[in-house]
DNA sequence: GCAAGGTC
């Protein structure tokens, strides 16, 4: 008898093996791929494990123009960067042809069973489910792994219908109109612009384009604030805050001069504050993202990295939760090896408690550190590293008590107030040290009192459009629509960015991602909105309850995008107008002195951007850019053009590296060979890192090399 | 070239 067990993820199957049976024996195929080995009296077993998918949706005729008919393939085949996950097919080909009873014992949920289901009948050649059994866990702990192996259940092919037809839909529409965008502006322009359009990243755009609508179409309100300044350290609040009304604001100013102030009330009040709770990714993220500047996607990398490191738990969980199981007592023996984590770690309670959040995951706990201390980390990763840590303990710390004191104060008959508020109980906040303390100074000062007003000012105000949105804030809008997972959010936002739709830390969208939601609201209303993603849950959700079928499901969104793409291509000439003409408005960054606009520009052979002007090729002009500038709202106050920010540290400086200089020397032409791509003269040219050799004939020929290289040039142009 | 979803 010979069983296998295929398992989401390595670790998930390291974890399963070892609950099976303490005589596990971990092996290694190809040297890469880890599996594991259970040999009992009349039984063999075996653990393998997938990396994720490993097969993936794929045009059965990739050269045709829309993708309706769609199969299975390997991923390695499919995605270059995705070669790893060939090894995971061939040792689960290798170890299962003999075997006799298959075990699916991925994550319980649409994608788990999904990807199970499909290593089964590609990798181990399954094509029924009679050798199949399905184990249910909802955590990876021994008890429950142990649980689900003893009390096996069917493998629901509704669920893998319904899983599959997720992949599908999302095919259909996301790729399908991407391509019809695409081929719009192809038609329009003769130019290749990529689009994308998806059930997520649209949604995700149409958000920050309604943010930028609301901003442009604010209109704001003036207000004034009464303030009083007394002893020269206190600023008292008129009570009303914002006050709209002109007359009552100039009333009270008016009153309250020369005027003393009678102290009505001192109210103390103590505040407890929780200590935080334990990270999830979304978390994570947004902590990372407010105290070091990272972006989502990067802290997501870098948590990926401690994971596979072995310094810290799987990250990419939406859970708050730290089981008891977790067993905290090792892990902070561990950590305490480390001198500054002892520091704290020494001062917990006896009783170590979590103060838990109310987000659960089924495969994962919170993100924690594994007690493993890494020897070498990059600055960055200690940067997460610690913060997850610090987190981890003050999680277990008591809480923090906030002491604030509320003076209300008359001047006239008018109510004014102040607030002081500091620290009165360190607890957690003295083992966070990202979080900033503030202690104000609190003020002999009792009920009866009489003090000086030395000042009272009125400041005249506007009210504020709702704020822009960053990374941060952004993935915390998804997690709260629920659109996207946990492990996409970030990857959807940076792809918003990439496409150009949208620009700055400070999200603002771009022409062409305000044009693209206008179009995409025109012909496909449903796309820009949660509505699909919640249409897709209901169409989905009846395959799995058997109400409908994966045909029926799938059919019927044939014909929807079908009809889209109809409606899109009646109109792809004036779509792809539009959508070019937005593209080119926003990569506009300056004015050109020939009255041209200067716009961004790449170019395919030196694979970098740089800058030229609109009326090339009556103007030639060009600027080079340094490697991840970004342009400054600013102009040069010297020649107008715009200013850009480059390098590590960040440094400002005008777009012409020679502004300022003798802007002669940049036209000096000096000879010094003969260019190998055209044949015309290769000259001396001098940019912001210096001198190097160009072909004079540029821009139609964009050869350069370095002045060594060209030494090299010629010597071999002499053999 | 295109989606969204898993994971090293």
């Amino acid at each position: 008898m010979h069983e296998i067990i295929i398992c989401e993820k390595p670790k998930a199957a390291e974890k399963i093996a070892q609950a099976i049976s303490p005589n596990v024996k971990k092996r290694k195929y190809n040297k890469k791929v880890s599996y594991w080995e259970i040999e009992e009296e009349n039984k063999k077993i075996t653990v393998l494990s997938a990396v994720g998918h490993l097969y993936s949706l794929t045009p059965v005729n990739p050269k045709s123009k829309v993708f309706f008919d769609l199969e299975w393939a390997p991923l390695y085949e499919i995605d270059k960067t995705k070669k790893y996950t060939r090894d995971y097919v061939y040792a689960i080909k290798k170890f299962s042809k003999d075997a006799d009873k298959f075990i699916h014992a991925c994550d319980y949920d649409i994608e788990g069973t999904l990807i199970g289901y499909n290593a089964l009948k590609y990798a181990c050649g399954q094509n029924t489910t009679a050798n199949i059994s399905r184990m249910k866990f909802s955590t990876l702990t021994k008890t429950d792994i142990l649980d689900a192996y003893n009390n096996m259940i069917d493998l629901d092919l509704h669920q893998v219908e319904s899983g599959s037809a997720r992949h599908v839909l999302d095919f259909y529409f996301g790729v399908n109109i991407s391509k019809s965008l695409m081929h719009s502006v192809r038609t329009a322009k003769k130019r290749f612009l990529k689009l994308s359009a998806g059930r997520v990243q649209t949604p995700t755009l149409s958000i920050l384009v309604d943010r930028e609508k609301q901003i442009k179409k604010f209109i704001p309100k003036p207000y004034w604030l009464i303030k009083a300044l007394l002893n020269g350290e206190i600023i008292a609040d008129h009570e009303d805050g914002k006050i709209f009304d002109k007359k009552r604001a100039e009333e009270i100013f008016d009153k309250c001069q020369n005027q003393n102030a009678l102290v009505d009330e001192v109210k103390k009040t103590e505040t407890i504050r929780k200590p935080p709770v334990p990270f999830n990714l979304g978390g994570l993220q947004s902590e990372a993202y407010g105290v070091f500047g990272f972006s989502p996607k990067k802290t997501q990398m870098i948590a990926q990295n401690l994971y596979t490191g072995g310094f810290t738990s799987y990250p990419r969980t939406s859970s708050q939760k730290l089981p008891k199981s977790l067993e905290y007592k090792k892990i902070f023996m561990q950590l305490s090896k480390n001198a500054e984590f002892k520091k704290h770690i020494q001062d917990l309670p006896s009783e170590l408690k979590p103060n838990e959040g109310k987000k659960k995951d089924a495969a994962h706990p919170a993100i924690h550190p594994t007690g493993v201390l890494p020897d070498k980390l990059s600055k960055d990763e200690l940067k997460i590293y610690e913060l997850i840590v610090y987190r981890f303990i003050s999680v277990f710390c008591e809480n923090s008590k906030l002491e604030s004191v509320k003076t209300d104060l008359l001047i006239a008959d008018e109510k004014f107030n102040f607030k002081r508020k500091r620290v009165s109980y360190l607890g957690w906040l003295a083992h966070y040290p990202f979080k900033k303390i503030e202690n104000e100074n609190f003020l002999d000062i009792k009920k009866g009192d009489i003090i000086k007003v030395e000042k009272i000012c009125s400041e005249q105000k506007e009210t504020k459009p709702p704020a822009r949105y960053n990374e941060a804030s952004l993935i915390k809008e998804l997690e709260k629509r629920e659109l996207g997972t946990k492990a996409t959010r970030a990857d959807i936002i940076a792809k918003l960015y990439d496409r150009k739709y949208i620009s700055g830390k400070k999200i603002e969208v771009n022409q062409l991602g305000e044009n693209l939601i206008d179009t995409l609201k025109e012909y496909c209303e449903d796309l820009t909105s949660e509505d699909l993603t919640r249409d897709f849950e209901k169409r989905l959700e009846g395959i799995s309850n058997d109400k409908t079928t994966q045909e029926a499901v799938v059919n019927d969104a044939e014909k929807e995008v079908k009809a889209i793409l109809g409606d899109i291509n009646k109109n792809e000439a004036d779509i792809g107008d539009k959508l070019y003409d937005a593209y080119q408005q926003s990569r506009i960054v300056g004015e050109c002195s020939c009255g041209g606009n200067l716009v961004m520009k790449y170019s395919p052979r030196n694979k970098s951007h740089f800058v030229g002007c609109s009326n090339y090729p009556e103007c030639e002009i060009t600027y080079s850019l340094p490697k991840g500038a970004t342009f400054l709202k600013k102009t040069c106050p010297k020649c107008g053009l715009p200013i850009i920010s480059f390098g590590k540290p960040r440094q400002h400086a005008c777009l012409d590296p020679n502004c300022g200089k003798d802007n002669t020397k940049r036209h000096v032409v000096k000879v010094v060979g003969v260019c190998p791509d055209c044949g015309k003269d290769l000259v001396k040219r001098s940019g912001r890192y210096g001198d190097f050799v160009g072909c004079k004939s540029f821009p139609k020929c964009r050869f350069t090399c370095s002045l060594e290289e060209l030494k090299d040039l010629e010597s071999k142009s002499k053999k």
